[in-house]
DNA sequence: TTAAATTGATTACAGGTGTAATCTTTAACT
DNA sequence: AGTTAAAGATTACACCTGTAATCAATTTAA
C-alpha cells in the first residue's frame, strides 16, 4: 500500500511541491545543491512519474511536471509509517523522543501549546480549512484536515 | 546518517531491547507473527553483527546476541533523520502534522503537556539528558556505510 | 567413533535505489 | 527537407534489502 518513494526522489517531489509545473531542467537547477548529474535527476522524475506520484503535461519537446499527491497527505503517511516502524505505534514515546532530544525552541513550544489547544477544543468537530506551513511568532486558528 | 539498519533488521532489533541475551531461536520465536523462516533471521542478525550493531557472546555451540547500541539513542537519531528527512527540518511542521493527524488521546495530550512544562523548566540551562540516563559512553566506533 | 543434527557462514537471487551513460525520437534550425 | 541537438526512454551496474537455501564446522547421539 501507501506509495512508495526513496529518499533522493523525495527530494524531487519537495521542489514539485514549492512549485510546479517545472521542466526537468528547471527541477535540475533548483537541486544544485545536491550536486546531482542532470541524467540523475531525470531518472527520479521518471521513476516518480512510473509510480505515479508525479504527472506531466507536454509542451513541445519537453515535459511540465508536477506533483499528482499533495504533500500535506503524503507527510500524513511517511508520519505515521514511521511511528508505526520506529516507535511500534507509541505516540507518546515518539513525541518525548522529538520534545526531549531536540531542545525546543520557545518559538516551538508555543506553536506545540496551541496545537494542543486547538486540538483539544477540536474533539468533537471536523471542519475544514486551509493553512499553510512557517507562521511565526503567535498563532491563531490553524489546523488542517 | 551513521547507522543504517534496514526496517526488518529494526524489528530484530526491537526483540533484543525488549531482552538479550537471546540465542538466535530465541530470536525466531519472538518473531513468530513475522513469519520468518529461521534463515531469514539468522540472515539478519548475521547482518547486525556486520554493521556492528549487535554483539554476540559464544554459549557453546550458538550465540547469544546483544543489541551494541541503546535503543533511545538509535531512537534519537532515527527521529533526527526523519525530521530532516521528511520535513526537512521543521519541527514545527513535523508537530502539527503528528498532532493534528492523529488525534491524540487525553492521556496523550496531558502527557505531552507535562513534557512541554518539564522542557520548559529547562529553558535556560545546560545540561544534557536528563530522563533515563543510564549513560555510560563505552565510544567504540562501529559505523557502517 | 561415526553419523546425525544443529548452528553459524556463505551464497543466491530478485527488486529497489543511487548514479549515470547510451539510445531514440523529434522539434527546430539551416 | 535534411541534419542536429536536446528531451525523454532504455539500459547499466553495484549495493542494499527481503527472503532463503546450501555449505561447513562442530556438538551430540548411536
Amino acid at each position: 500500500m501507501t506509495i512508495r518513494v526513496s529518499e533522493a526522489e523525495k527530494s524531487v517531489m519537495d521542489v514539485l511541491w514549492q512549485e510546479s509545473p517545472l521542466s526537468s531542467l528547471e527541477v535540475v537547477e533548483k537541486l544544485q545543491s545536491q550536486e546531482w548529474s542532470e541524467k540523475t535527476v531525470k531518472t527520479f522524475l521518471n521513476r516518480l512519474v512510473k509510480k505515479g506520484v508525479v504527472t506531466f503535461e507536454k509542451d513541445g519537446r519537453r515535459y511540465l511536471y508536477s506533483p499528482a499527491i499533495e504533500r500535506e497527505e503524503f507527510l500524513a503517511d511517511e508520519s505515521e509509517g514511521f511511528l508505526d516502524k520506529v516507535f511500534k505505534g507509541n505516540m507518546k514515546e515518539l513525541l518525548a523522543t522529538f520534545v526531549e532530544n531536540k531542545q525546543l525552541s520557545q518559538d516551538e513550544l508555543d506553536y506545540l501549546k496551541g496545537l494542543l489547544d486547538d486540538n483539544k477544543g477540536d474533539k468533537e468537530s471536523d471542519k475544514e480549512s486551509d493553512k499553510e506551513s512557517d507562521k511565526e511568532s503567535d498563532k491563531e486558528s490553524s489546523d488542517v484536515k
